[in-house]
DNA sequence: CGATTAAACAGGGAAAACCCTTTTTTAAAA
DNA sequence: TTTTAAAAAAGGGTTTTCCCTGTTTAATCG
């Protein structure tokens, strides 16, 4: 209820009829204000530069040219005082783990409520983070940190893999689809069994749900 | 907003301490007071034939000596006046059907708010039916009545094995739980495989998943 | 009781999945 | 350009899954 400074908000998304309406409800909001928004991290990296400084930056992950990760990374090497929220429909705990890697301070989920925005916001700046329900809950159902190490270390190739074998191809079909030999799959296949310590591909499928890696 | 008399409700749940509670929770509904509880579907039909005609039953589902299906069953064929709400934790879809085709006018999972209660009684009266959200939201992802046929179909043996195949058990070793040749445990599986129009395990994990006849 | 029906079980075979190990290819570093 | 490391591929074998069909067993019923 003290009278201040609204707080100083840039918005980086590329969907911008989505960014628009983003800044409108951002500038109902009595404590905040938005400065501009970007619709990469090339953008915003300008903005910046160019002496727009923002304190909170509502910060999308999938964008074309520079995405949401380079970006938060880009912002904790240079530019740590700004606090980054990650705002995206992505709920999955390798995507929220990655984010929370390069030094966001928070991670919002695009469905929630006009409300909910204003008090994570609110305790963004009051206790330095903020978490939607749904991604404090994914966190904390990662009650193993082996796993999570595991989950961060999937190369590109592994989590196709992993997501198509949650399907009801046969690994000669997954092959053929990435393009690559069913010896190679099977690479994969036996690597995970050992890192995941599975026995076989229903341990795989219960990896990938528990993980969002997948929906069903 | 009219005065009226309050609706008459009886609660049949094995646990007594949650029927207790529940007891004084609609004692301070304004529309609607508690007549007796029961400990199963026995006990309520003792006090339905002495003459205690409650207008709506809160029906429990797993309780000893006669369950919430025999019950609902009872009660749409002796009492078809009797407005039944199912009240239980099961979540999964077999369950469900199997409730309403008992003829329950609505499906309460246990860990509703207080608030919610008082408003399904109420849709109950006016409306005749209500669900709660994750129910209703069950029925509606269940787009396959196909599905639901073979579902409310499975033998007790089928169901079992499908959650055992659910885990990273072989055939071999489920058969050795169920105390079964593996042979007819292969006979299940094929048995599922047609019905259920999938191809390999995987697809027995994800119909399972679907159907909350699992958790992960 | 024989007849019917469903559940349990079996024979037998092909296809996938699983597993260990080694080699080739590719790309990056020294 | 040689070294190194990672990714891709392969050799080769065992187990499990998958699938078709047919038989035995058990329970129910006229």
């Amino acid at each position: 209820m003290t009278k201040r400074k609204k707080h100083i908000i840039a918005i980086v998304d590329d969907h911008s009829l989505f960014a628009s309406s983003l800044e409108k409800l951002i500038n109902s909001f009595s404590n905040f204000s938005v400065l501009f928004h970007a619709k990469n991290g090339l953008e915003l990296q300008e903005r910046i530069e160019n002496g727009f400084l923002p304190e909170i930056i509502l910060l999308d992950i999938n964008m074309p040219i520079m995405d949401g990760f380079e970006t938060a990374e880009w912002l904790m090497l240079n530019h740590p005082k700004i606090k980054t929220l990650a705002l995206s429909m992505e709920d999955d705990e390798l995507t929220i783990l990655r984010m929370l890697r390069k030094g966001v301070k928070g991670y919002l989920l695009k469905d929630i409520h006009p409300e909910i925005l204003n008090h994570a916001l609110q305790e963004l700046m009051d206790k330095g983070y903020y978490h939607s329900e749904k991604v404090s809950e994914t966190l904390l159902n990662s009650l193993n940190p082996d796993e999570d190490v595991i989950l961060l270390d999937l190369k590109e190739n592994e989590l196709t893999f992993i997501k198509l074998a949650c399907s009801e191809m046969t690994y000669k079909e997954i092959a053929d689809i990435m393009d690559l030999s069913p010896k190679t799959i099977d690479g994969y296949r036996q690597d995970l069994f050992r890192k995941l310590k599975i026995k076989n591909r229903v341990g795989l499928v219960i990896f990938a749900l528990k993980k969002n890696l997948i929906k069903l």
